[in-house]
DNA sequence: CCTAACTCCGTACGCCTCACGGAATAAGAC
DNA sequence: GTCTTATTCCGTGAGGCGTACGGAGTTAGG
């Protein structure tokens, strides 16, 4: 049962290469699994993972609901087979330069990514779907970071380390960016109805370092934070790190 | 409407110092806010986010469904309660040692309730909710960096790099335990069902290094990684790189 | 030409949040 | 002591969701 649709998304996710089984029997499908694709990506697009249904998948291909599971098994292998297709839209970039501008392009590539498409964030899934363009993208991580000097096990480690870093700074900034245009409350709009709250129920001297952090932040960027200035300045720690690893 | 919500979400986060307003009139209460945030934690420690509804949690207390209505706003705004309870749950370690030792005791202390409540990690709101136990805990987070040598707004950021990357980490963890126990497949059956078609799919030559690096994985912990060994060598990283930049 | 496979889809079940309004309850007002 | 009014608890229903099941129409192979 479960093993089958296994089989069956496997054999969507590689349908470039195994080409579309599709049976001669009956009639012909209306769209194809790429449109299907294509129109689940730009659902959750416009409306986040939560809001994603396959209602809305059907309705934007002119189908019925009932008709989409005649293409992919159900959502969650149909989310499987967006998260690979985003994967492989961009082109990854020629990686050149020192350790630091490669480490640096992937993490941006992992940053961008993201960025595009912010439901990806919201994928959970507890074991990945293995896609053509996820494994792609894998070996040219591992390029990145080949011949610097690094075991073979750690090399698996440096990738995780500097992709899971960019994915956790892209969800802040997304949600800081999410913050502000879907609740259309600005920061200081936020403050204002927080503030006499807060003021009357933190006393004066229980957060000092709070404080004094705080106003920093607020008085060098308008907002309670800067996410691509966290983004950089952590990226460089990390590098830094792995370079004095490579120098031991 | 709206704002309503907020200020009545921010009494019910700070209740222990404001006192809980209950109006003097109708029925008492059956159950207190403290225990339908302590329903809703067993629920979503037992079921996850995504399965946590209102209804169990009413089910739970012995209540109906819309009662629940009366403890709280909305579903939400229980979940935003439901994290600052968590965060004070545990006693915030004392700070003492090195540098090392001290970012180390920050990192572990989110490592460790992510573990505990695996929910955490679900919870996407735009804009946190500010209870007295999550600024006590960004207090203490900074304390453990504070004379160090960072500026002002470099303790922020380090602060967001370190709890940052704890929950990344501690979300890599939570996947793979949660791998093989919820779908009841072994890494080991997970590869048998995946390998025929992969093998069949994936050309000889062109993953060289994902193959290397995979089978040196592979050999040394029989699954695909092992998780908090990843997490501290990614700390140990940053930790060098923040000490590299300070020794500047 | 018949049959078997295939696509599309209507219906239904069991979930979910939450708005609304009604009944029961208990404290304050008089 | 009675009345009013705030408050709790809850039933109902609207509007979502995923997907199991079965039926009708369509097409190619035998």
């Amino acid at each position: 049962m479960e093993n089958q649709d296994v089989d069956r998304t496997l054999t969507l996710l590689w349908r470039r290469t195994l080409g579309t089984p599709q049976g001669s029997r009956g009639p012909k499908q209306r769209v194809s699994v790429d449109e299907v694709i294509r129109a689940g990506i730009e659902v959750a697009d416009e409306e986040g993972l939560t809001a994603f249904s396959m209602r809305k998948v059907a309705d934007r291909l002119g189908l019925k609901l009932m008709s989409i599971y005649t293409y992919v098994p159900g959502r969650s292998e149909l989310v499987g087979l967006m998260v690979d297709e985003v994967a492989g839209e961009q082109q990854l970039p020629e990686l050149g330069g020192s350790l630091r501008e490669r480490i640096t392009a992937v993490a941006r590539q992992q940053w961008d990514e993201c960025h595009r498409h912010p439901w990806l964030l919201q994928v959970e899934e507890s074991r990945p779907w293995i896609g053509p363009n996820i494994s792609d993208r894998y070996e040219w991580q591992l390029s990145a970071i080949e011949g610097a000097g690094f075991t073979d096990l750690e090399m698996d480690q440096v990738v995780t380390l500097v992709v899971g870093f960019a994915a956790q700074s892209a969800r802040a900034s997304i949600a800081a960016s999410r913050a502000v245009e879907s609740s259309g409350i600005s920061d200081a709009q936020w403050w204002e109805v927080n503030a006499p709250v807060l003021e009357r129920v933190m006393p004066g001297d229980r957060y000092p370092l709070s404080g004094r952090v705080g106003t920093a932040a607020g008085l060098e960027y308008n907002a309670v934070g800067d996410p691509d200035r966290s983004f950089r300045f952590g990226l460089d720690r990390i590098i830094d790190g792995l370079e004095e690893l490579l120098d031991r």
